[in-house]
DNA sequence: AAGTAGCTCAACCGCATCCGC
DNA sequence: AGCGGATGCGGTTGAGCTACT
């Protein structure tokens, strides 16, 4: 059958955006607000595609964007949050203000993983290239796997025959997580546990994740993965997109 | 000055996911 | 529950720029 397009393409303009086309898309966000991309353009009267239109606006004419070069500190940032959650660039982006997936993407690409490989660091993995394999591998579940679900998490995709899993035997790429060994004997004060999504604010509802957080809201409650609580890692002080 | 190799980043493409019916 | 449209995401491309020969 086929998807149809998003957009009439015959009719779409395609490339580098005009200032005129810039103008006119802010004046229609700005008096119109952000929503409804696919009827977007025509209202707005520019000849792009929905699709254009959100990435320009997101990427580019956004004003709470930062723009300029990343500092040390986002550096740092970008590589622990990529050793965390793996190439999941607007993850990435919602726990850092002003920037954009696309822009990080990028900098990873072009600027991270040259400065890591340069470390001697793998920037898949995260570790030293010439690394023995050991033992211990955290491991994190964002959901539960669908039956045949295949999913990438920064170190390849995860089939049954894993190549990187052979390059790798230690890597556990199943990718759970369970709280500290002292919380399976001892429950939580308040007698709630908390997924490692909601505790990094992943999961945007409890809908689909089973954890008991019960929207009471999800810094209430859970254990201190990796220090995301102690401070470690502090990313409560970080907006959310 | 001309050619070209390398780099950067805005934009596109196709697939996944969400959501209303 | 299943379908289909809308939106979001991550990988990739290519134009434009700079550095080098």
């Amino acid at each position: 059958m086929g998807r149809s397009p998003c957009c009439e393409k015959a009719h779409t303009n395609k490339g580098a955006w005009t200032k005129e086309e810039d103008n006119r898309l802010i004046a229609y966000i700005r008096a119109h607000g952000e929503g409804c991309w696919r009827s977007l353009p025509k209202a707005a009267g520019l000849l792009r595609c929905g699709k254009s239109c959100r990435l320009r606006w997101i990427n580019y004419l956004r004003p709470d964007l930062k723009r300029g070069n990343f500092t040390e500190e986002e550096d740092e940032l970008i590589i622990k949050l990529h050793s965390l959650l793996g190439n999941k660039w607007s993850l990435i982006a919602g726990r850092m203000p002003g920037r954009t997936d696309n822009e990080i993407k990028n900098y990873w690409n072009t600027h991270i993983r040259r400065k890591l490989l340069n470390q001697g660091i793998d920037p898949a993995t995260h570790r030293p290239i010439n690394e023995p394999p050991t033992v211990a591998a955290a491991t994190i579940s964002f959901s539960t796997p669908k039956k045949e679900e295949k999913i990438t998490d920064g170190f390849g995709t995860k089939d049954d025959k894993n190549p990187v899993q052979e390059r790798c035997p230690d890597l556990n790429l199943e990718l759970r997580i369970s709280p500290p060994y002292q919380h399976q004997h001892e429950p939580l004060r308040n007698g709630n546990s908390l997924c490692f999504a909601c505790s990094l604010g992943i999961e945007s509802s409890t809908k689909g994740c089973g954890c008991s957080d019960n929207g009471t809201g999800s810094s209430k409650a859970g254990y201190d993965f990796l220090g995301v609580k102690s401070g470690v890692l502090d990313y409560r002080s970080l907006e959310m997109k």
